[in-house]
DNA sequence: TATTGTTATACTCTATAACTATA
DNA sequence: TATAGTTATAGAGTATAACAATA
């Protein structure tokens, strides 16, 4: 017998995902971070003053669930919040969260080595064209 | 601004996983399926017979989850268990089971198809290949 | 009126530990 | 001793609704 879903991109896409994911976390803990601390932050460094809501947006997460999110790195001097408006926060790495991120990048590169790796020469320039292409598909 | 995550292939994987899941559970919710019942279903119909413990090891599902996800299977009369075994159960598709099939495998196959359209022809032949490469990492 | 931040909440998915009964 | 199925449970991650304050 034949796994019949491994035939199917969309399968194999999620199965990829996730076991990324998982070594990605697994390498990330001993920082004290998860991925997605770790793309909010890339985020902030990349967009200084961003506010949570606008980060959301570009994350894709609720306004809601980012509320957690920030207070988590907030209550470990990894990001602070300052008011810019009436109701609305600017985001800020603090030297600590700029000094944890270089390690995270370093962690992050690793695992999009170890990723690519097993991708045949040739085809590495074609990674992350097909990927964005997968992102963005068209219902119609 | 530009957004650094999206240089990140490891980064652009879980976005397009994430959205090609969520687009295929909304059209599937008609069906009364999701993706996962899908997945279990496919297998099984390819590997009549199979326990719920050599399909949660293929699925990467924990034995401790398969329980919920197939009783509901079978209680809505979508899949059968049999005893073989003091201890094992087939798994079978019901013939509703199989017809509620034929009709989710429309529903993939659309939102394969779909997932594919905006990868430039050229590359289509490339993506499977690419996808089982990055399923498979090697750690240094 | 629309937006920001926030709270509360619920639901899915996943992971672990422990138990039983069988092989 | 190892495996299958099961229960219970806890933790992520995610989604929605509602509210106050502000633009």
């Amino acid at each position: 017998m034949q796994d019949p879903l491994t035939q199917l991109p969309g399968y194999v896409l999620r199965r990829a995902s996730a076991a990324a994911l998982a070594r990605l976390n697994e390498r990330l803990a001993p920082l004290g971070l998860r991925h997605i601390d770790v793309a909010l932050m890339l985020l902030v460094e990349a967009t200084p003053g961003l506010t949570p809501s606008r980060a959301g947006r570009v994350l894709d997460i609720q306004r809601a669930n980012m509320v957690p999110l920030v207070a988590r790195l907030e209550s470990r001097s990894l990001m602070a919040r300052q008011r810019v408006d009436g109701r609305s926060h600017a985001l800020r790495l603090t030297a600590e969260g700029r000094s944890r991120l270089s390690r995270a990048r370093a962690v992050v590169a690793h695992c999009e080595a170890a990723l690519l790796r097993p991708v045949p020469v040739k085809l590495r320039p074609h990674v992350l064209p097909i990927l964005m292409a997968l992102w963005n598909p068209q219902d119609e």
